[in-house]
RNA sequence: GGCCCCGUAGCUCAGCUGGAUAGAGCAGUAGCCUUCUAAGCUAUUGGUCACAGGUUCGAAUCCUGUCGGGGUCGCCA
């Protein structure tokens, strides 16, 4: 149950039945919105929907808002309806409509947020793609979480998601990645070797070595690199991949479909049949490029290329299809990868990047629509980077040195939880500090904790209850019977408020591809609920457990109880655990 | 130089796709531990929403320009 999606029905109809020239304006009425007004003081719910329809109505805002108002009047869930300010309507509900909330977040439990807006559309979200040549560093973990917890917000909300890894398993780097395997591969049949800059020099490659030798024996040591650069990079590209595969699962992260671009190359490959088509369509010409304005590379050559129409989709300049050297652009590929996802189905591609890739989105919007002919769309998103602080003082990185802090040591220091839940706690696409002294901090200036600590507390609560009223039923059934009416303060009405805008947020960061809102979202109903436990220290009337008044007691448990599942509805979404008790 | 992202309280950041008097945490100040776990709560100080125009009933939010920070700029992926 969603009031507000409730109400906006309840409004919009109104709206039609006041004025019979709005029937047909669907695209106005949807800007109509019931929301919580900002100052509580207004009431329990506001709507725009008089502002909106006024002028195309040629009539004054608060005379529509009076008529709507009116129109309210015999509504018996409203307890008052006034106009206010420009010509919002606020709305005073009965209490029996929160009440009834709570009841509806029992009987739906783990689904109560659940919806179906996406309407079982097919979206494929690509994230982490993380280059297969090493183990995964902090800077692409939060690409990993953030990706992850969007493919399970998505899945909530009713869409088809599948997650999805591009394996970039065909450029030159692999090839460095085979040779530098190679190199460990002698070390480990006994050779000493010295590692040339260029190479990856990092230790995870040792045990690969120590494997192609028990694979291949001594039989590729004096062989050409012709000869053994084809079995050597499978080799190594299958331990890298099962090495990243290794580290999402310590975030508990799991892609449906690993999609490798290797299969895309290769004659009579996707790319091939990519670049035919869009000939066919007329999207690709030979023509010569302007160099970038302002800044002319050394090695600038005016030469003529094989060239994507992009502009002709909204990008800023064509992009070239094909290297100097005959081999196809990173593009070429990514053109047919797309391509590829929207043959198989998909109407939504969201790519997670790296902020180090800003440019290339308007490249893979205008791809995807020249691909699907406007059918799908891309939504191209970035996470910035994130900065790793000890007590405050930055976390020395050298990339060079390969002294890079990988994900496996992070999340093996501050948890899965903590991890998640910070990297989710800010918007993507701003900057992140990441303070390993904070993060395992066990207080209240610890978000994580902060909301872990309220989902331990609805326990506590419960624990409390048994030893001063051994004799209560507090079982489902029996919180399912309380006398909700019970809860009528103002403090208890707004925390149901506040639970009965999780259908709401969820809906809305599911559409905005924002799962920060919800981690915002939960930091607000702990806070709420904190504060709550903390006006029955001042007042022992508010308190939930009452032992000279049992009845009472069951009402404010069943209110706890509904605390407790949102609160679990929420970490469970972003892949955060929700403990009974903290140790 | 072109393009993209960002600029909100001393600090770190939200701001529900255009709504009412711009919010939270930290820091500061003043309170609350014979306790439903103080692992917490209450009150309070603090902002020209970078700047200047524009769009309209209404702008932190949309448009244009300026300033400042970051990223990126055919053959890395």
């Amino acid at each position: 149950m969603d009031v507000f999606a409730l109400f906006e029905g309840r409004v919009t109809d109104a709206l039609k039945a006041n004025f019979p020239e709005l029937a047909d304006q669907a695209e106005l009425l949807a800007r109509v919105v019931v929301e919580p007004p900002r100052d509580v003081a207004h009431g329990d719910l506001s709507t725009n929907a008089a502002m909106v329809v006024a002028k195309p109505l040629g009539k004054n805002p608060r005379e529509v808002a009076a008529a709507l108002a009116d129109h309210f009047g015999s509504d018996d869930d409203v307890v008052t309806v006034e106009v206010a300010g420009p010509g919002f309507i606020n709305f005073r509900l009965q209490p029996k409509i929160w009440h009834d909330v709570l009841t509806a977040i029992a009987e739906q439990g783990d689904s109560f947020g659940r919806s179906d807006i996406g309407k079982g559309e097919k979206v494929n979200v690509e994230y982490v793609s993380a280059n297969p040549t090493g183990p995964m560093h902090v800077g692409h973990t939060r690409g990993a979480v953030y990706g992850d917890a969007l493919a399970a917000l998505l899945d909530y909300a009713g869409y088809d998601v599948t997650r999805e890894y591009y394996i970039n398993d065909a450029g030159s780097q692999v090839d460095t990645l085979a040779r530098s395997a190679f190199l460990r591969y002698r070390e480990a049949l006994g050779e000493t070797i010295e590692i040339p800059s260029g190479f990856y020099p990092g230790d995870y490659l040792i045990p690969v070595g120590q494997s192609l030798v028990e694979e291949f024996g001594s039989s590729l040591k004096d062989k050409p690199e012709t000869a053994w650069m084809a079995p050597v990079k499978q080799h190594v590209l299958a331990a890298m991949l099962e090495l990243i595969k290794a580290d999402l699962k310590k975030l508990n992260i799991e892609h449906d479909v690993f999609f490798s671009e290797k299969t895309l190359h290769g004659q009579g490959g996707d790319i091939d049949l990519t670049l035919e088509w869009l000939r066919q369509e007329g999207l690709v010409y030979e023509g010569r490029l302007d160099p970038p304005k302002g800044k002319t590379p050394e090695d600038w050559e005016d030469r003529e290329q094989t060239l994507f129409r992009a502009s002709q989709f909204g990008d800023d300049v064509d992009r070239p299809l094909v290297k100097s050297d005959g081999s196809y652009t990173y593009f070429a590929a990514d053109i047919a990868y797309h391509r590829n996802k929207v043959m198989r189905g998909f109407t939504t591609l969201i790519d997670v990047l790296g902020a180090d890739h800003a440019g290339y989105a308007s490249r893979i919007e205008a791809a995807v629509k020249a691909v699907s002919g406007g059918k799908a769309t891309a939504d191209v998103r970035f996470c910035q980077l994130v900065k790793l602080l000890r007590n405050g003082e930055p976390v020395k990185m050298s990339k060079r040195s390969g002294d890079l802090v990988t994900l496996a040591e992070v999340v093996e220091e501050v948890g899965v939880d903590a991890t998640r839940f910070m990297l989710l706690f800010r918007r993507n696409d701003a900057p992140l500090d990441f303070d390993f002294a904070l993060v395992k901090e066990q207080t209240k200036d610890n978000p994580v904790f902060y909301v872990q600590y309220a989902h331990a507390r609805t326990f506590s609560v419960f624990r409390n209850a048994a030893r001063d009223l051994p004799d209560l039923d507090t079982s489902p059934a029996a919180l399912a019977g309380a006398d909700l009416s019970l809860l009528a303060s103002p403090e208890e009405i707004e925390l149901i408020r506040t639970l009965g805008a999780w259908p709401r947020q969820v809906a809305a960061a599911a559409r905005a591809h924002e799962p920060h809102r919800l981690a915002f979202y939960l930091h607000e109903l702990a806070a709420q609920f904190h504060a709550f436990w903390g006006k029955g220290k001042d007042d022992p009337a508010l308190r939930f457990v009452n032992d000279k008044d049992p009845t009472l007691t069951l009402a404010r448990l069943a209110l706890v109880d509904r605390v407790r599942q949102v609160l679990s509805n929420g970490l469970g979404l972003l892949g955060v655990t929700a403990p009974q008790e903290l140790s």
